[in-house]
DNA sequence: CGAGCGATTGAAAAGACTCAACCACCGTGG
DNA sequence: CCACGGTGGTTGAGTCTTTTCAATCGCTCG
């Protein structure tokens, strides 16, 4: 009991310091709103509850890393994180942005093999970690959330090959009008809140061709940026630029 | 017992008027060996092969087509399928192409949501279907299947990963080699044959710069051509082509 | 034998990338 | 307080890649 006491003042002592720890109950938690652990029932909410741990992230912290080994899954409570991998020189690629309530890097704990992507936060971040084991007991244990991550998966592979079929025909200017109209349903009612680099990256383009896109969209009166930021304006316009006939 | 009698012999009457019908067992079936089903038990098994639904495939004939509602999934017993999804204006991108022993159509079960993508035989194939409420039953009742498709999952996953940043970082050359690489290990002893429509709408360029680049790499005997089909000779320099640092 | 399809080659034009320079902003240290 | 360096954003110009459009070839099938 002194143990777990001075524990507990321990973290406290440690997330006044410089933020490390916030406690998050998964009840609260967006995850249980709208993500795979909607319907969850009360008892392995609590489980959960009680097994995972929380971490508070500065921007641009990586949250797992290409190469290493799964060891649990990460449940985003609050904060945006990209996902990417790395190409041939170095090159990062986004292949994914999470939002609060997503869960990300459970694709690896099934193949047991090494994350082939990496993650990192993109602003400042509330992530809890549940262990391999748990995750493991959840989807044996609970169909509910068992058939949530398989839906959750087989969406995922969808939205990769509308994004695949988009990389390989649309031209970067297309491609960039496409970006910006997902963004804007990632980061709602925010506005679009990403280093240029990270865009191109997300687009697949050099940094100054992305620019001057976006340069010429803000000509056409169709966005407007302030600084970093980017907000749309006309829809209309940037869906017809984007060729939306079916989107995610 | 009659009847039964009566509608092998009319099986057997319709296989041999058109190929329409081929009695497939799942007990010699490569599925069986490799693929999902691996390890799946005697019962099951049996089950499985009591309850499919055995056809025969023409070459270029339709499997599923987007927008239509999946009712179960295809696996393919004999010959290689590819999985498409259609750009902005009609043109073919194929995300996947599945080989003698693969499930195909199980993604597009979980979302419950019309299929995303299409597919189709590249060659004559014979394909076993399995109804919704089967493959369902399957993954409720065998722990081991369900897990095999959990992997499988995840593993397209980050294949398509890769792919994405193959398809947005590479150039349309290093692509070219990356494909026929990866073609490679799907035909296995066989030789590539595919027709350059289709190499291309893989590959994601216009048939053109494709036959272009395949005649570039013909001249540097990197590969042979015997007609439509494609063969490598040297590996060492597609490798180093295609920017392999790691590969599925 | 002609029609039609897939494969191939040529030439011009468009698109995107690279390299280079410059600006604006911010925090640091003198 | 200001000079400094660093980082991220922006613009310009030239080059290379890739696409597009057009024409040709070879083959198969009616």
């Amino acid at each position: 009991m002194l143990n777990i006491n001075f524990y507990l003042s321990l973290q406290r002592f440690l997330e006044i310091l410089d933020h490390s720890y916030k406690n998050i109950s998964c009840l609260t938690c967006k995850s249980k709103q709208i993500g795979a652990l909607a319907d969850l029932d009360e008892y392995h909410t609590n489980y959960l509850d009680q097994n995972k741990t929380c971490n508070f992230y500065k921007k641009n912290q990586a949250v797992f890393t290409e190469g290493s080994l799964p060891r649990g899954v990460f449940c985003l409570n609050q904060g945006k994180v990209k996902v990417y991998a790395l190409g041939g020189e170095g090159k990062e690629q986004i292949i994914h942005i999470a939002k609060t309530g997503d869960i990300i890097g459970f694709r690896a704990m099934f193949s047991g093999e090494p994350y082939k992507v990496s993650a990192s936060t993109l602003e400042e971040c509330n992530i809890c970690f549940v262990s391999k084991e748990d995750f493991f007991f959840m989807i044996e244990e609970v169909p509910s959330f068992r058939n949530n991550i398989l839906k959750e998966l087989s969406r995922e592979l969808s939205d990769q090959a509308l994004f695949i079929t988009s990389m390989a025909q649309k031209t970067v200017r297309e491609r960039v009008a496409y970006a910006l109209l997902m963004l804007d349903k990632i980061y709602k009612d925010e506005e679009i809140n990403l280093s240029r680099e990270d865009l191109a990256n997300f687009v697949g383009t050099a940094t100054e061709t992305l620019i001057r896109l976006l340069s010429e969209f803000k000509d056409e009166k169709i966005i407007e940026t302030h600084s970093r930021k980017i907000q749309i304006i006309d829809y209309k316009k940037l869906e017809k630029i984007a060729g939306i006939t079916k989107f995610v």
